[in-house]
This record gives structure tokens, sequence and C-alpha cells, in this order.
DNA sequence: CCCCCCCC
């Protein structure tokens, strides 16, 4: 007999936090069971001549090993790789990993020595002295049915025994570990849904090292590493797919939205969603309703979980921006379990585009992006098209192209961003537009990270610092007239005419000082979707009941809106413009519901609103543009904001404007 | 099952 076993191996193994065994057994027995998800598991009981123990479990990716009967009992095997895992009722279990058959059963012949049961009772199992603990309720779907109960009084663990996920730490190898998670993305600002990643970064042009610790740098995930509970396969991401029966996913989130509502003609929820990324790659996942309540406030920002039994399917390119052709929603029987030994996860995945790249590419594409923010505007607040206000600020970045581009980012981003020190921004997941010739919008789902511990930050900071503030750059994005981009377009209402404004391929926007001559009363009130963002007319059934066309519902109630035609005019020209809500509002100085609650009791103080407002003058900002209906056009000007004729303001601007020009 | 992604 050529194969001799590793005595005391069984004990060495139970009392081990090793997970690289390399051990010599012989297989006693074995037993096969299905686990609740109906997946075939086996048990086995190994020897090691001296004592034996029946508390071993195949890894199920080692089921073809029994299957294709290469395992059966008397053979003998070098066991490679377990790691131990205590079951939902306290059993604990060691799941061999890996493992090769040496010698076959026939060749061995029957049983080697005389071992007798080891008895685990009152013995601490080390391998709990993990760095990755997981919660007392594991995503657990293989512990194995009843008919190992008769094994379990000789293997009831210790009490205090903590489930452990017994892992080989890849960082744990590297010199580099320059405390990764100092700049982890959920220490800035854990409340937001998009935070604003600070870290701590220094100018100093040292930190520059392209040692630096880099969670990115992080050696691949040990395949083989099993997930707490379930057992089943801890799966890259990127191998991901919905054909896998069973998979855990090991991966940190990185990015994670607020919860949004939705109502429409399919009908109402709420959802959340969250990415997350791991060494190969990146997934989006979304939870619904039920889940949103389950899992929200556990998913944070930043932290690795292990991620069992969700949907996968197909991710629509449309509206992703994962490097992933699947994603993943998540349903009732979904589990999430947060992962405290986490180094080894990168924080994010970017796909950096040089900035003098993006000339090239295709507007409307979805692109990651880093410069030095050398210059940003002020916040400022603006009312979209929908009528949502929110705050915009505009960031020029460069790097080491030379070239500059203009970046927006938005409301909490926007409100909260300090350029002062020209800090690195990384923008995962920006929109490039052509606005301006090439200009990038940051989206919900783009990640902006200030000052992130990435090596391309560090170089940009070095390069910055040493010689990028003193190049003669170039900005990707013009800036609308000499100048700076936010400068005024003054026009008189004849300069609008006269020179075409609105004929071109987009809108033109322009500002005047001009008097309301007239304001059509009629129709400028309607009943409209009390839903948030549809402001489509409700038709009144004249039930009590408003029916929405495009919620498909019907209400009990309306909210009013203002869509004012008012006549303006300066000293050379007059023009009819068309007010929608809010200006509507500003320029009458009342609510659309005031106004609509005057109209249906009091029609004399109604009018006397209107009369007030004739011949008033303020400064209305106008987008125009020529619209085309049955082969009639004309030139429809929209008031996208009416401001008050404040001399003092006014003034104020224009100074500020000529101090720029001053530069 | 969402998919809003804004402004100039």
């Amino acid at each position: 007999m050529s194969v001799k076993l590793t005595e005391g191996a069984v004990e060495a193994l139970f009392n081990s936090s090793q997970t690289d065994t390399d051990v010599v057994l012989q297989l006693l027995n074995m037993r096969r069971f299905t686990n609740a998800s109906g997946l075939p598991r086996f048990r086995l009981i190994m020897s090691d001549g001296r004592h034996y123990w029946s508390s071993f479990m195949l890894a199920t990716q080692l089921n073809y090993l029994p299957e294709e009967n290469i395992l059966t009992p008397n053979c003998v095997c070098m066991v490679k790789k377990t790691i131990g895992n205590t079951l939902k009722d306290g059993r604990y279990v060691l799941v061999v990993l890996e493992m090769e058959v040496l010698q076959s059963a026939e060749k061995t012949g029957g049983k080697i020595g005389n071992p007798t049961p080891y008895n685990a009772a009152g013995k601490t199992p080390q391998k709990s002295a993990s760095r990755s603990s997981v919660p007392a309720s594991p995503p657990s779907a293989a512990e194995p049915g009843p008919s190992y109960k008769n094994n379990s009084s000789t293997l009831s663990p210790p009490r205090g025994h903590e489930k452990g996920f017994v892992g080989k730490s890849p960082m744990q190898a590297s010199p580099m570990q320059a405390s990764p998670m100092k700049a982890s993305p959920m220490q800035a600002s854990p409340m937001k849904a998009s935070p604003m990643k600070a870290s701590p970064m220094k100018a100093s042009p040292m930190k520059a090292s392209p040692m630096q610790a880099s969670p990115m740098k992080a050696s691949p995930m040990k395949a083989t590493s099993t997930s707490p509970g379930s057992l089943s396969k801890v799966i890259p991401l990127a191998d991901l797919n919905p054909y896998l029966s069973k998979w855990t996913i090991r991966a940190r989130v990185s990015n994670k939205s607020s919860i949004r509502t939705w109502s429409n003609s399919k009908g109402e929820g709420k959802l959340f969603s969250f990415e997350m990324v791991d060494e190969s790659g990146e997934i989006k996942i979304t939870a619904f309703n039920n889940e949103v309540d389950k899992f929200f406030s556990l998913v944070e920002q930043g932290k690795v979980y292990f991620i069992t039994k969700a949907t996968l399917k197909v991710a629509n390119k449309q509206y992703t921006t994962l490097k992933n052709n699947y994603e993943m929603t998540l349903h009732a029987q979904s589990s999430i379990v947060p992962c405290d030994d986490s180094q080894d996860i990168p924080v994010v995945r970017c796909d950096f585009v040089p900035i003098a790249e993006l000339e090239n590419r295709d507007k409307d594409a979805i692109i990651d992006v880093i410069g030095v923010c050398k210059s940003a505007d002020d916040v400022s607040r603006i009312t979209t098209k929908n009528s949502r206000e929110v705050s915009k600020r505009a960031l020029n970045l460069i790097d080491t192209t030379g070239k500059v581009v203009t970046v927006t980012v938005w409301g909490e981003e926007a409100e909260k961003f300090d350029g002062s020190r020209q800090p690195v921004v990384a923008i995962k997941g920006a929109r490039l537009s052509d606005f301006g010739g090439r200009s990038l919008s940051a989206l919900f789902s783009s990640t902006v990270m200030v000052n992130p511990d990435l090596p391309e930050a560090f170089s940009l900071r070095a390069w910055y610092d040493q010689e990028g503030y003193a190049i003669d750059s170039q900005s990707l994005t013009e800036t609308r007239s000499a100048g700076s981009g936010a400068s005024t377009n003054w026009k008189t209402l004849s300069d609008v005419k006269n020179e075409q404004l609105g004929r071109g391929e987009k809108a033109d926007y322009f500002s005047c000082l001009a008097t309301v001559l007239y304001i059509r009363k009629e129709n400028c009130l309607y009943q409209a979707c009390p839903t948030a963002d549809c402001n489509k007319k409700v038709i009144d059934q004249q039930t009590g009941l408003y029916r929405c066309e495009k919620c498909n519902r019907e209400f009990p109630n309306f909210k009013y809106r203002l869509l004012l035609s008012a006549n303006l005019a300066d000293f050379g020209d007059n023009q009819w413009v068309t007010c929608f809500q809010e200006t509507a509002e500003v320029l009458l100085g009342h609510s659309a519901e005031t106004l609509g609650q005057l109209r249906d009791t009091d029609e004399t103080a109604f009018d006397e609103v209107f009369q007030k407002t004739n011949f008033t003058t303020h400064i209305f900002r106008n987008r125009v543009k020529l619209e085309t209906y049955n082969d009639e056009s004309r030139v429809k000007v929209t008031v996208m904001e009416v401001q008050p004729l404040d001399h003092r303001e006014y003034s104020r601007r224009l100074l500020g404007n000529i101090r720029k020009l001053a530069g």
C-alpha cells in the first residue's frame, strides 16, 4: 500500500484555522441527502486512521466525485482545502472545498487501522477565529436533512462558537496595506444615496507612489471560497448568469439609491437599487416593496455582503451603466448577510476615459472620468421642465491630457461640494453631452468621489501640483459668450426676431427686461392629476372622481396648475410668451391652488390678481424655439424664470459679469 | 414591477 493516512489530522482540522490542509484521509462512508432547495449534498465520514469524524460536507462543486463514482467508501483522498461552518441548528461541520482521490476503494481494499469516533464535544473549533463573522441566521439552504439528526449529539458545538467564514484574505499577504478602508465611501457621508466620497487626501506628491494601497490591486478572489451557512459557491459577479441554479455572491455596495416610488398604469410601488462590485465585475440589484422594507437599512454604502437567492435577468442596456449583462432583483427568499472580512473586495470599479478622448466619444455615452477640479461655479437652483427644483454646480476638471471638461453635479452633491482646494474628482457613470461642444453631467446613478483612494487620483494630484496647475489648458466645453458661462444673453424683443433666435436646431435662451401688457385669464388654470410629477389634465367624471389617462387611474382629487399666455412688451416690440406653473405663480404672486380656489369662490378677487399684474416689469429668462404644427411654423417663447426688477440685484449681476470678463 | 437622470 503506497498511501499513508495523516494520523491526527481529524483533530487538527477541527482545531486549526488553516484552510489549506493537504492531509490524507480515508473515506469510510458517505451519505447523500437533499437540502431544502432540492440540491443533492454529500456528507462524508472521514478517517485519519486514529479517529474518524462524520461531519464532513462535500462542497457542491465536488459533487461530481461521488456522482461519477470517483469518490467511493474506503478510497483514500488528499483533502486540500476545508472550511469550518456552523449550521443553523448549531452543529459544526467541515466543508471539503478541494480534494483529490489518491487511491481507489478497490485498491485500498478496506478500512485502514482501527479508528475511533472523534469526540468534538466540549471543544472549541479554532476555525471560529475568523475575520468574517456572519449573523446567527446565515442564508442557510443546505443544512443536512433529518437523516443526520442521529449524529448531532456527538457534534454539538461548544457554546459561544461563532459562525465563521474562514477565508484566506489575500490582503493579508500584501505589504501595502495602508488602511484602504480609510477612504471608504461609507465613512464619508453614509446618509447619502450617492455620497461624495471624501477622503483625507493631502496634496503631497509623495502619496502618488504606485505602491499606495489600492483595493483594486487586491489579488483575485478565491473562486473556491464558500459563503456562510448556505455552503453554496461564491461566484464572481462577472460569472453570474440566470442558468446557475445556486450561487452566492460576495461583493461591496458601491452605490445605493434612495427609496423611490412609482405609479403608472401597471401599478404602483416603491423600490431602491444598489450596485455591487467585486474583483471580477459589478452588478445592479433592485429591491421592490417588501424587500425595500426588509433590506433598505441593512444595505449600506461601502459594506460587503453575501447575497444568495435573487432573480437574475438580462440587464436593460438602455438604463444600466454597469458592465454586466445581467442584473438582479431581490425576492422574498433572498438573503443578504454582511461580511466583515472585506478588505479584498474593491471599493469601486472605474474605467476612466482621458478627458481629451471625450471628443471622440458619442453623445450620451456613459463614461467614468477623473480630473483635478481646477475651478467650480457657485451652486445654483434651477427648475426643471418637470417643475422640480434642484441644485446644480458645474465643475471644471482637468487631467494630464491638458484638456478641461465641464461636468455638472446635482442636488446634495452640488450643495456640499467644496472646490476651494482643487480636489481630485472622479465620477463613475457620467453622461457625455454635446452641450457647449462636449460636457458631462452626473446622473442619479453616478458615483461622485472627491479625493478617492485610487492610484489614478494620487498620480493626478502629483501631476497637478507639480506642473498641471500651470499649463495652458483648453476646455472641451465652450463657455457661452466671452467670459464665463454664467453670463446672461441679454436681448431686446426685436433682437429676438431680427436675429431669428430659436430657428436653429436647438432652442435659444435669452433674457429680457419687459412689461406685462396682458394676460389671458381664460383657460389659465387646469385640473391636473394629483400624482407627484404627473401634470396631465384630468377628466372630471362628474361622479366626484377625476380620471388621469396617463396614470390610467381615477382620483377623488386633483391639483390646480397654471398655464399662462402673456403678452410682454419692451420699448421696441412685443411678444406672446407662455408661463408654466412656477413662473406663472411668481408672476401672479399667488399659488395655483390659491388662484383655483379664488376663481371658484370670488371672481372679483381673481380678476384683481390679473389687473395688478398688468404693467408690472420684470426680468424674464426665456427659451425660444421654432415649432411646427400642421405645416404652420411659429416661434414659441417659454418663460423659464421671472426675476423681480430689483435694481440693486440687477447692478450686482452686471458688475459680476464685468469682473469675470476682466478675469 | 423601475428606468427620473434635470440647467444652459
